[in-house]
RNA sequence: GGAGGGAUGGCCGAGCGGUCUAAGGCGCACGCCUGGAGAGCGUGUUCACCGAGAGGUGUCGAGGGUUCGAAUCCCUCUCCCUCCGCCA
């Protein structure tokens, strides 16, 4: 969400914003709108103004036993030319307030000019690809052959895009969102946090998901929103709230289940576990002060990473281009993980930085420190790490010959000392 | 599901038709005092919008109504809390 007056004063630079994205130009229309509502408003104002007065010295006359039969007669004049122009503020503003919710963030100047992935530029590769001396399989062929996990008897509860996991494989998921929030929580300072799932509308609204994304998301008969990801009542933690600037940034974990229609998506990845309604996935929030949002967001990256560094999975990070950003983000980066099984990356965790734009929309600010007004806070948010994707890098790059499984160093604490996941187990 | 009670500034809390220009407290900021700190004292402090400024308008959960005038009265809605019922 924007700030009126900021378009105000800088139409053209949020012009080009929104064409980096592929967007056509909105200050045009929405000054004019701005216009008109402040010219009722002004109005309104005046009128407001002279009925407060002449309302005073009604109260002054009668308390003086005098008539004020004339003063009743002038105020009424302006009640109906009121009614008017408020009617006209509001429908203004309601007009305004439509088209700036639909509008997405504009990115940040240091971010690749482009309007998809093509245009994404790679930042780093890290770690080695393992070297098989065998065909390495996809997870799928690795899960089902262990027989641990089942593609059809989900289909069989809940339909496609979904997966039943079981003995090892269960517990290996829940080993990796444990060994994560350990990570985070005892090495980089974020606070573990075990949120709603189910949201309401404002909430959802305060993300960025709505109303625009509606589609995107599950909704129950009681109207609460699925959440999507854990950005969702993570960031939404301190909306309406003013914050002491000296708690700033805070820090927010957790692991939650993740629900996406996926509405947009038929067809995409239909086999395995990589594009699922339901997912499991640990996310990091941070909250911000505005002079310090980028070095968070390199931190928080970095956050992500140390969790494939410990895991030993090869990857690389992307800076996404302006047009390939989600709709909140200033600025994203994609850390993408090998999936030998694929021979492919596929993204395993989306760090972006919003800025100012959740925020304004959830009314989340502190107060600075000798500054009267208080300001609005940056938001940050990221995988660390989708925990079924993760799973699905374990497998794929840790199979062995034999259709078995190596378990990573680092996960083995959290497995009961277990090395290794062989079929039948 | 049933029955009640609530929603006021960063926080707590008074107010129940016109000096509300919203008491008081806490917190915060600045100043005085102090060797320094604390205590104490003083001043300031809702938020949003309009305005170059002086200043103005709105804002007491939201929307509507009554009234010359609403935090205060009426209606609708939302949210929170308590008790009962059901229940992991």
């Amino acid at each position: 969400m924007f700030d009126v007056k900021w378009i105000r004063e800088n139409p053209d630079q949020f012009d080009h914003g929104l064409a980096r994205r592929g967007l056509e130009g909105a200050a045009r229309g929405i000054l004019d709108l701005d216009q008109r509502r402040r010219g009722a408003q002004t109005e309104l104002q005046e009128l407001q103004r002279r009925r407060n007065e002449l309302s005073k010295e009604i109260g002054k006359a009668k308390s003086r036993g005098d008539d004020a039969a004339n003063l009743v007669e002038e105020v009424n004049g302006i009640k109906e030319q009121a009614r008017l122009l408020e009617v006209a503020d509001q429908s203004f503003a309601d007009e305004l307030r439509a088209i700036l919710v639909g509008l997405p963030n504009l990115p940040a100047e240091d971010v690749p000019e482009g309007l998809d992935e093509s245009a994404n530029v790679e930042l780093r590769v890290v770690g080695e690809k393992p070297d098989f001396a065998f065909e390495p399989k996809p997870h799928f062929d690795l899960g089902e052959g262990l027989g641990l996990m089942d593609f059809e008897r989900a289909a069989k509860l809940s339909g496609a895009r979904f997966v039943v996991l079981s003995g090892a494989l269960a517990r290996l998921e829940r080993a990796i969102a444990a060994f994560m929030l350990d990570l985070h929580t005892g090495e980089f300072g974020y606070t573990e946090v075990s949120p709603p799932v189910l949201v309401r509308e404002e909430t959802a609204f305060g993300t960025g998901n709505l109303p625009k994304f509606k589609e995107d998301l599950f909704q129950t008969t009681s109207g609460y929103y699925l959440i999507p990801t854990a950005e969702m009542p993570l960031t939404n933690l301190v909306g309406g709230e003013i914050l002491d600037e000296k708690s700033l940034p805070l820090r927010f974990t957790a692991a939650t289940p993740c629900f996406r229609a996926e509405a947009g998506a038929a067809g995409k990845d239909t086999r395995g576990m990589i594009r699922q309604h339901q997912f499991t996935k640990v996310e990091l929030v941070s909250i911000a002060h505005p002079e310090h949002s980028n070095d968070e967001h390199e931190r928080m990256t970095a956050c992500a990473e140390e969790v494939l560094k410990r895991l030993g999975l090869p990857y690389r990070v992307i800076v996404l281009s302006a047009g390939d950003m989600g709709f909140a983000a200033r600025k994203t980066y994609d850390i993408e993980v090998w999936l030998p099984g694929q021979g492919a990356y596929r993204e395993i965790s989306s760090c972006s930085n919003c800025g100012d734009f959740q925020a304004r929309r959830m009314k989340a600010r502190f107060r600075p420190k000798n500054e009267k007004a208080p300001r609005f806070v940056h938001t940050l948010n990221g995988s660390g790490l989708a925990v079924g994707r993760t799973l699905v890098a374990i497998l794929e790059n840790y199979q062995n010959a034999d259709g078995s499984l190596t378990v990573p160093d680092a996960l083995r604490p959290h497995m009961g000392g277990l090395e290794r996941i062989a079929p039948g187990q």
